[in-house]
DNA sequence: GATCGGAGTTGAACATGTTCAATAACACTT
DNA sequence: AAGTGTTATTGAACATGTTCAACTCCGATC
């Protein structure tokens, strides 16, 4: 049932504490010098542990990545809550819950770009798209379908049911666009954010319209498809 | 002008074999064992060369993907040039050239998934988005610019001034996909794109319509603006 | 042909992610 | 309290990308 537990052994010890250490030590380095300028050595020196106990609790640099991503998600949840309590309108929800993302990533926007790097590869225990990674993705795709089931939007059902897949893929696009951009307070970014989330919304409104419903079928059936290929 | 030659001093000397030689080597080994199991010391061997040589021509490994990147579209250059001066019809050229991408890369799809790794680094020397890409990436660009112009289709004017890099944003994608798909003979990814550039060449005839012309315009403008962002 | 400057070449040295076998500390049973 | 097995901890050892100072070699200039 939870994955989490079975690939993390780690029976209720006061060695609870040397997991919080590192981890909280990983993510002040992280902040302070960056990803890659952290070194797994200072990372242990920082938490008062030597270098193996890290690789004893996270089996790869990487697996900090994953462990901050849960962090953040979780931050991000607790924000959003009371919008999404509160406003009915999707647009503005949307709009609120992506500039939240970023808000809460932030202080780590310099860190993000290098950890992009990490992430994009198939291959790694962090990407978005692989197994390890899979309870965090499926968290956040259920975030995205409140999002939308919690408006007084009107969605075809088609639509509706992949709706929250493709609003995670926009997050990540809205977040590789926000590691770029250098503007100050980050405003390109939320400009960005401003103009796509109401672009998004009145197309969903259009996606009824009798010349864009084969379109609409026809491509929902690919995202259905490319969707149920990663299992 | 020629920033190529800017970056690299190496007058010409008989060095250049040494070049070669180091590049041929690194292309065989990636194949063979992929890019992170291929180390600098391995290539150095094979090329019949010094560790510190292949530092020489090639600032970092990495360097060596930019050039296997320009290697990979000069080969397929060569494969679509037939198709596109006897094709009119833009869905079949379309599909053509993204068909002749996959074909063409597909000796390396074993490598591609952790060199897409350094890829997605904005602080890679090989990010497509990166300075250092640039003119590369712009041939690309210029290629689907041709792949649009030297067709029958009548596209808006302001979409088709977009349009190409679109397509190049398009192609990463596929190719990202690409890099997942485990079918039989990639088919899977060559029904994908059957079916996406079908489906683009429709929105495209249909963004003359009344009712999208609004949501056309201000996806442009932020196309645009978002374009002109990265200089 | 002697000289000289820069390109070409080299391997040792360094930094860092990761592995591993050994040891210590702990919890739980008897 | 003794025993036992699991967890926690350690630091040395390893692999590999990268740097660097020294050296060699070629080609141009006088």
């Amino acid at each position: 049932m939870n994955t989490a537990s079975a690939v993390e052994p780690h029976r209720n010890k006061r060695g609870e504490s040397s997991r919080a250490a590192i981890f909280g030590a990983a993510l002040d380095l992280f902040q302070e010098r960056g990803y890659e300028a952290t070194t797994m050595r200072a990372i242990a020196v920082r938490a008062g542990v030597s270098l193996g106990s890290s690789y004893h609790y996270f089996p790869s640099k990487e697996h900090l990545v994953l462990e901050f991503y849960r962090h953040t998600h979780e931050l991000h949840l607790a924000v959003i809550a009371p919008l999404l309590s509160r406003e009915k309108d999707l647009a503005a929800r949307l709009r609120g819950v992506i500039r939240a993302v970023i808000v809460t990533c932030e202080p780590f926007h310099g860190v993000a770009g290098s950890i992009f790097s990490s992430v994009a590869n198939p291959a790694s225990a962090v990407n978005p798209f692989g197994p390890t990674s899979r309870a965090l993705r499926d968290e956040v795709i259920a975030m995205y379908a409140e999002v939308v089931s919690g408006s007084d939007a009107k969605v075809p059902s088609d639509l509706a049911a992949e709706l929250p897949l493709l609003l995670w893929l926009y997050q990540m696009g809205i977040l590789y666009f926000w590691i770029f951009d250098r503007s100050q307070g980050r405003l390109r970014t939320l400009e960005v954010i401003d103009q796509t989330t109401d672009l998004i919304v009145r197309l969903i409104s259009l996606a009824n319209l009798p010349v864009l419903r084969g379109s609409r079928r026809r491509a929902l059936a690919l995202v259905r498809s490319i969707a149920e290929g990663s299992h």
